[in-house]
DNA sequence: GTAGGCTTTCCAGTTACTGGAAGGTCAAGG
DNA sequence: CCTTGACCTTCCAGTAACTGGAAAGCCTAC
C-alpha cells in the first residue's frame, strides 16, 4: 500500500501521513526500491487510531503516549483513563473561560446599537483601562 | 517612557510590546539618540486596547482592524458590532464542539473502569475503524 | 515516448508570541 | 573614572501541528 491508499484508508491528508512519518508517531513499515513509503493495514489502524485521537483534541505527544499504551497488552487501563481525565478537565476549564468570554461579549454586541453613529461600546469598552 | 515603563502601564510583556511594534500594530512614537523605543500615554492606551481585545480573543488582524476603528471619528458602530458578532459566532461554534467533544470523552471516561486491567473502552474506541 | 498522476525531499509559512545570546546604554556608588 | 547591574537593542530559534509549493524522480497507460 502506497501512502495514498494508507491516507484513503485513514482518511488523513497524505501531507499528514508523511508529517506523522516524520515525527516518528506511525511510521512507513517500508520503503519501495524508488523510496516510496510502503504501509499495511496495521499502520493505516494507526492512524485511524492518531485520528480520532486527535479529533478527541489530544496532543500529538498525547497521542504517541496512548498508541503506546494501546500496543502493550500489560497496560492497565488507568494509565489510559489518567490522560483521558487529564484532558477531561482541560476541555472543562477551557469551557468555563469560554462561557464567560462569549457573556461578556454578548453584552458587549447587545448594548452596541450597530447604526452609522460612531459611538459604540464595545470600543469604549476595549480602550477603557481596568481589568 | 521607554519600553518597560509602557510594558507595565499597559500589563504586557515587554517582549510582546516590541513584538507589536515589529509587526506595525503599535509602534513607538520614536526613538532615542541611544535607539531606545519611546513610547507615551497614547502608545500605552493602544497597547491596553491590543491587550483587552485579544483577551476577549480576536486575532492580531482583528486588533490591528479595532485599532484603526477605535481611532477613526467617523466609523460607523456598526462596522464595529459586525467583527463582534463574527468573534461570537466563532466562539458559540466552538462552545457546541467542546461540549460533543466533553460529553463524549466523559463517556468513555465513565465506562473505563481504570483499574489494573488492560482492557479500556477508551482505547477501544480510540481504535475502531467508525467515524 | 510522452502525458498524467503518483511519489520523494526540502523550504517556507501559519499564529502569536517567547527564550536566549551577544552586545550597546544608562545611572548610581565607590 | 570605573564598575556593576539593570536596562535596552537586534537577531535567531523554537513552539504546535500541520499545509503549500517547488523541483525532481517514478510508474502506468496509451
Amino acid at each position: 500500500m502506497n501512502i495514498s491508499a494508507a491516507s484513503r484508508g485513514a482518511r488523513l491528508p497524505v501531507k499528514t501521513v508523511r508529517y506523522y512519518a516524520d515525527i516518528g508517531l506511525v511510521r512507513a513499515v517500508a520503503r519501495s526500491d524508488s523510496g516510496y513509503r510502503i504501509y499495511d493495514d496495521e499502520s493505516v489502524r494507526r492512524l485511524v487510531f492518531v485520528r480520532r485521537a486527535r479529533e478527541f483534541g489530544f496532543s500529538i505527544d498525547e497521542c504517541r503516549e496512548l498508541l503506546g499504551l494501546s500496543e502493550n497488552q500489560h497496560r492497565s487501563s488507568s494509565d489510559v483513563k489518567r490522560i483521558a481525565e487529564r484532558r477531561l478537565e482541560e476541555i472543562e476549564q477551557k469551557q468555563q473561560e469560554l462561557q464567560s468570554l462569549r457573556d461578556e461579549l454578548a453584552d458587549l454586541v447587545d448594548a452596541c446599537r450597530g447604526d452609522e453613529r460612531p459611538d459604540c461600546p464595545i470600543i469604549d469598552t476595549l480602550g477603557s483601562h481596568d481589568s
